[in-house]
DNA sequence: AGAAACTGACCGACGCGTCGGTTTCTTGAG
DNA sequence: CTCAAGAAACCGACGCGTCGGTCAGTTTCT
């Protein structure tokens, strides 16, 4: 099929740009603050065109989430493969995570942020994102004891602690202005998430930056 | 002074009525869907009745986060004048917050929920009580290290990875229907705290009901 | 020519906050 | 104790700004 067309592209591009815009617009008002006008504006659309792409402001919310957990989710899997050791896997997942937001505060600030103040709506979706990310750790957990790396724990539990610990940890960098960089707290984070575990030994050296 | 006239006595009634309504009403709707006259309907006054004690929806809300915080504070007061040792001190704190929540669910979505999708307005009022809390867990850390009950640690990072893990835990609870009790994961998550900051010889028995 | 993409003026719902008016309480003089 | 007069508390209809969403018309592509 030839449909990759001119129109098509064009369509295409703009639908990103007006992703790129809510972004931008979202991260910067939060839900309720942002107008569709402003994300119009900023994609250098109007109010009719980003109606034409999308049904309304809740559908360009929720495909932006959608677009940026599949990003993050690329970006975990990816860092997944370096990685053979069920901890170093876990480890490496945070450290993705954490390095993705430390790269783009926007982003963070979006998903961290605001995306709780965007509605009762966006609840579920937000919940089931973040069972799915401590599900991963879980599942590295889980491996962890199966090989006699760490003593059996309880890793449903484990693994919503260190989400919640990487949740806190960011959450006050995207809201302070202070530490430039989220890989110094991380460095005093990762051992303290090693030993609740008890698998000190597998401390390493501290990530690079 | 004999000021604590009817008059005042009423008012004062009508003015807790209101923040008793107030927190019904925005655990069930959240802030934004939240409307003054469904508040004043719940409280059994008028609109008239709800503006003549608060300058506003957003007043409601600050004062109802204020009132809440005051008086989760007193329960972990309370509770720390139980314990001597620095990290059951710590320890019975995030007790008494989690035992709070259990007893209170609609105080726990209003706070670790809805509070976040207030609006840009709350977060500075929001970032500062998690300072409060978190500040605290650090106090008994650094008393735990100073008594050489645990070896140093980063404790600044450690306290918000404690306050990010009990976060983490309680949300899910409550956004989620299935655990009928938040001791049961507490007993989880106790040792893995304890074990993260190296205090493994202070696991106790689990806590009781 | 016809379809797709886009424009922006306009509509309508919604809910916060106001305000003139009413009821309930307090006070103190007779 | 009684009652008038002022203060405090309360009521609820309405004004008004805001913004999500619509649509008839225009431009740009195939």
């Amino acid at each position: 099929m030839k449909a990759e067309t001119n129109g098509q592209k064009r369509s295409q591009s703009r639908h990103e740009r007006i992703l790129d815009a809510a972004l931008s617009v979202f991260a910067r008002k939060g839900y309720q603050e942002a107008s569709v006008e402003e994300i119009a504006a900023q994609s250098h659309t109007s109010k009719g065109g980003v109606y034409f792409h999308f049904p309304g402001k809740q559908a360009i919310f929720l495909a932006l989430l959608e677009r940026s957990a599949g990003r993050l989710r690329d970006k975990v899997d990816e860092a997944l493969e370096t990685e053979a050791d069920p901890i170093a896997r876990a480890d490496a997942a945070l450290l993705a995570v954490l390095r993705t937001f430390s790269r783009h505060r926007t982003l963070a600030r979006f998903f961290l942020v605001e995306a709780l103040g965007a509605g009762r709506e966006f609840h579920q979706r937000l919940a089931l994102l973040n069972d799915e990310f401590a599900g991963l750790i879980k599942v590295h957990l889980d491996d962890a004891v199966a090989a006699g790396l760490i003593e059996p724990i309880d890793t449903e539990v484990a693994a919503r602690a260190w989400f919640g610990a990487l949740y806190a940890v960011i959450t006050h960098w995207v809201l302070s202005k202070q530490p430039a960089s989220l890989e110094e707290p991380y460095n005093a984070l990762r051992p303290l998430l090693l030993r609740s575990v008890g698998a000190e030994q597998a401390i390493a050296a501290p990530v690079g930056r």
